[in-house]
DNA sequence: CTGCTTGCAAACAGTTTGCAAGGGG
DNA sequence: CCCCTTGCAAACTGTTTGCAAGCAG
């Protein structure tokens, strides 16, 4: 895989990105600061590169744009209804098993809380 | 609400739809033969209305295409990773509390488990 | 009648892709 | 050097929207 300056970055700023759940237009951004010229294509490409190569996770959540995850150990998300922010949560341990028919294989599950975060919890508390 | 032949069509056709949980596409095509002129923007007006008054659920599972179920009872999904067929599971009782901090309220949950389908487990097994 | 709804087409957002030029190993 | 990658722009998919004509209440 050519490592190049553009992908290096780009892996770089999803691991440092503060708040954990950039989606492309934030890494987009951040990237343009660092190269001008850079086109949303190579964004694209290179976060698909880097996700298919498990160096960072997808995290998709309903029809929202793509975020992108640094954190590769199992765990679940919760999401502002309000305001979008997304948060990792603890794993949990389910038996999924019992949930269905004996003749399916079960892969993988994905748990999702939709929540008020606390920031728009305290706004909400502030209505008329 | 003006209850509209083509509105009452489009809440049939999900009420009775086989399979349990078409794509708009789906919708489309079976409204289609009963009028012929009927446009897409049509039916995902009808469908953003009937699941807005809560007559039908929309079904949100990645970024794939929105998909509509007419249980309104809770559950879960199942989705197979290679068809993409999607199947009702029973709804799961979590203590959700637990994994998020105390200032953050929960307002609901959704589980999908990602599997092979019956079908699809059963070509697996055929590979070389 | 009067307002909501339709059909149609254009607009949109997010993402992917084709291509020629460029850079890394 | 050769191949993979870039920048750019055009294409694509799923969905929404503006508008004039039509139907429901």
């Amino acid at each position: 895989m050519g490592m190049t300056k553009q992908r290096m970055a780009i892996l770089d700023i999803v691991q440092q990105y503060d708040g954990g759940h950039p989606t492309v237009e934030d890494i987009y951004a951040i990237a343009k600061e660092r190269f001008p010229n850079i086109g949303m294509g190579t964004v694209y490409r290179n976060l698909n590169i880097l996700s298919e190569t498990g160096a960072i996770k997808r995290v998709q959540i309903s029809n929202d744009p793509v975020r992108y995850d640094r954190t590769l150990a199992p765990h679940e998300h919760m999401i502002c209804v309000k305001c979008g922010r997304i948060d990792d949560i603890p794993p949990v341990k389910l038996d999924t098993e019992e949930l269905v028919p004996s003749n399916v294989k079960i892969l993988r599950y994905s748990l999702v809380l939709y929540c008020l975060c606390p920031d728009c919890l305290k706004q909400f508390k502030r209505l008329p």
